[in-house]
DNA sequence: AAATAAAATTAGACGACTCTAAATATTTGT
DNA sequence: ACAAATATTTAGAGTCGTCTAATTTTATTT
């Protein structure tokens, strides 16, 4: 059994390994975490003494299959209040993060699957990323970047991949939520913003916007 | 903001003050959380300098106004999660408390109202326990004893005292549930355990038991 | 390739919470 | 009321996770 911080040690270092291709650096999670990075340090030597990581000195970590399987624990369990937070008790996708960043330490396997039942086995969270199944597999939709689609083309959002609530609060009001059609009207060759229509309604979104969406393609 | 272990301590002591008439001593304490009584002293030094209890050296402690708001508030939550566990997940009275000790350390004031809510606002949790309400208030019910019954009399099971799980499979088995109906049929005089009539059935309980079943009278 | 910049680690310290052992205060029994 | 038993506090230390400052290693620049 691993400590809260310990848990978000874990969790941080499989959401950097996912984006970086080699090994994660020492910076990089000091930055994510919100701490020095020689705090960082000293944890990755306990987490390593307990073979949760690959840790090498000056050059970076990477995680062992009980590091990752700790980690997608974590991840479960956060997706799932997640879907708890706004389908059971009316939550909007950008106020549950936090709230949730605690209840996915809550220790208890029984609880979790419980909870998965309870909410008919959801297999996306309100942002649209994937939540393990008990076995911690985790099925990947075929979604690519808004940015990808042409004028004309057409897409399906399926996830959003910053969960800050500026973000999701501005994406609600432009009717950017999860399942619906977007079709892309144009793009600007300018700024690489783009026309949209969604939701029988035409608008503009920024590049930095676009971005942040993922889509599938249809 | 305190952390979870004063929140502990500031539970602990209001459940000890509710029994015990005058202050809560250290070795109450130090038994009711599983540690040394000097890790008590120096909490408590901690807590009284922060205005959340009265404490004094060799004498004992009590609450402040705000130290009894900080342990309703985690007793409110604490009693919700029990009751949404088992309405909501299915759990039965005896697993729920642990869980529920992780839970009630969440913050969020809004998931706490919000939960409430979804729970339909209920009164008492699976053991009976009042639910204080948004504002703090708690609402006592007029329970007693059940040894407090003579022979021939009826009550309605309102609460039990521990939520230990040993006990409470033993009443789940026996139909010693909330919200049923005991008529005390006879009580022997050598051990002071009762015969009753419980949901049609009789059946035997020691006094022992007996001291842990609050009924409202009639 | 040496000098400089950047990144990572070590060293030493601190706050939170805990412990054991020793000292002190209170209560109890005769 | 005084000695013995019990309860409480203090003293000193350990673990966990964090920090700053200093050092070492790696990367970059010229």
């Amino acid at each position: 059994m691993n400590t809260h911080i310990e848990e978000n040690y874990l969790k941080a270092i499989y959401k950097l390994s996912a984006d970086a291709k080699g090994a994660v650096s020492t910076s990089a999670l000091a930055a994510e975490l919100g701490v020095q990075a020689a705090s960082v340090t000293d944890m990755l030597k306990k987490l390593s003494a307990r073979k949760f990581i690959k840790y090498e000195k000056y050059y970076g970590v990477s995680m062992t299959k009980s590091g990752i399987d700790c980690a997608i624990g974590i991840v479960r369990k956060h997706r799932l209040w997640e879907v708890f937070l706004v389908d059971k008790l009316g939550f909007s996708w950008g106020e549950v993060h936090e709230i949730a960043e605690q209840l996915e330490h809550v220790h208890s396997e029984e609880l979790t699957n419980r909870l998965d039942a309870f909410l008919d086995f959801p297999k996306v969270d309100p942002h649209g990323d994937p939540i393990p199944d008990k076995e911690g597999v985790v099925r990947q939709l075929p979604t690519i970047l808004l940015t990808r689609l042409k004028p004309g083309e057409r897409g399906r959002i399926a996830a959003v991949k910053h969960d800050g609530k500026d973000l999701l609060d501005y994406l609600d009001r432009h009717n950017l939520v999860l399942e619906n059609e977007v079709e892309v009207l144009e793009i600007l060759v300018f700024d690489g913003s783009m026309q949209l229509l969604v939701a029988g309604r035409e608008q503009y979104v920024s590049e930095k916007i676009a971005e942040n969406i993922l889509v599938v393609r249809g």
